[in-house]
DNA sequence: AGCATTTAGTTGTTTGGACAACTTTTGAGA
DNA sequence: TCTCAAAAGTTGTCCAAACAACTAAATGCT
């Protein structure tokens, strides 16, 4: 792959602006979803349950999520608590947990995404479709370069 | 100010590799740092401090970090403690207290930066100048989307 | 001047991220 | 088969974000 260069000033304004606006991304998160009782890392987690129809263990969801093993082992102890998942012992392997997501975390999954899009779609409206579709697309070219190895997720 | 209407998946799928790419933004500048004894978030806020010569108050580094005043007395209490920073009461307000970046922090700015620059070099490269460019502009556009008042910063 | 409001900062609690040390179980090689 | 390394999770520690409750000093209003 051919590598460019980036000027300085590029490279510090990219990152900081990068930080930045995932900062704010992230508060809007919080606020939207603060109804329904979930955090932003929560609903993300839920998220990778709901990718896949497979029964996953922690390692996957892991992976997925870009969370270490154990940040998310005490999470998914508050996801449990919540009433979000259930823990089953995997039958196959004795070491391993399968994470199940519960009914009333279904129902979330019914309700909140439309939410979700009504709240940001004001905040994404700055950018015409256009527009969004190249950020989507320098995003990913930039995920890339980070060293994501999962990139066909979305 | 015109708003665009984003379609549901693009929503989505902004959020998430925006979210993503900070992410994996953020672990790479945590290596980036750590020969130095700093978080992403100490450089940060020294950053904020080195950003103009005024001696600012916590609540002026607050508002430059988009931080809260709780979370920040507390790294604060973790610089001084590190040596980076000193406070002092400020002589015209005996509430506040003003943040000074010691001779060892100064030291780092000389030297850090360009390792920085070297460090992220390589993974900004998958990206062309004028693509660096177009994400920066983007990525600034949405800042406003989500309510950033302090643009002008970078 | 006196009193209420605002402002600057600290402390407490919960959630989450990074990393090290640990337990238990699996699997692979001699 | 036996042993030993790898894999799956948990627990402990420190750093940091969010939010509530608090202290003390400054301001503003009458």
């Amino acid at each position: 792959m051919i590598k460019h260069t980036i000027p300085p000033e590029l490279n510090d304004a990219l990152g900081f602006n990068l930080y930045r606006t995932a900062l704010l991304f992230r508060k809007e998160l919080i606020h939207a979803l603060v109804d329904y009782g979930m955090t932003p890392e929560q609903w993300q987690v839920m998220q990778a349950l709901w990718s896949t129809n497979e029964r996953l263990h922690q390692n996957d969801i892991a992976h997925l999520t870009l969370k270490d093993k154990h940040s998310l082992s005490r999470m998914l102890v508050r996801l449990e608590r919540d009433g979000w998942i259930v823990r089953q012992r995997d039958p196959h392997d004795a070491r391993a947990v399968v994470i199940v997501p519960t009914e009333q975390a279904n129902q979330l999954r019914e309700t909140v995404p439309a939410k979700l899009y009504a709240h940001f779609a004001p905040i994404l409206g700055v950018l015409t479709d256009e527009e969004g579709r190249q950020l989507f697309a320098l995003l990913q070219k930039l995920r890339v370069g980070l060293g994501d190895d999962d990139i066909s997720t979305h």
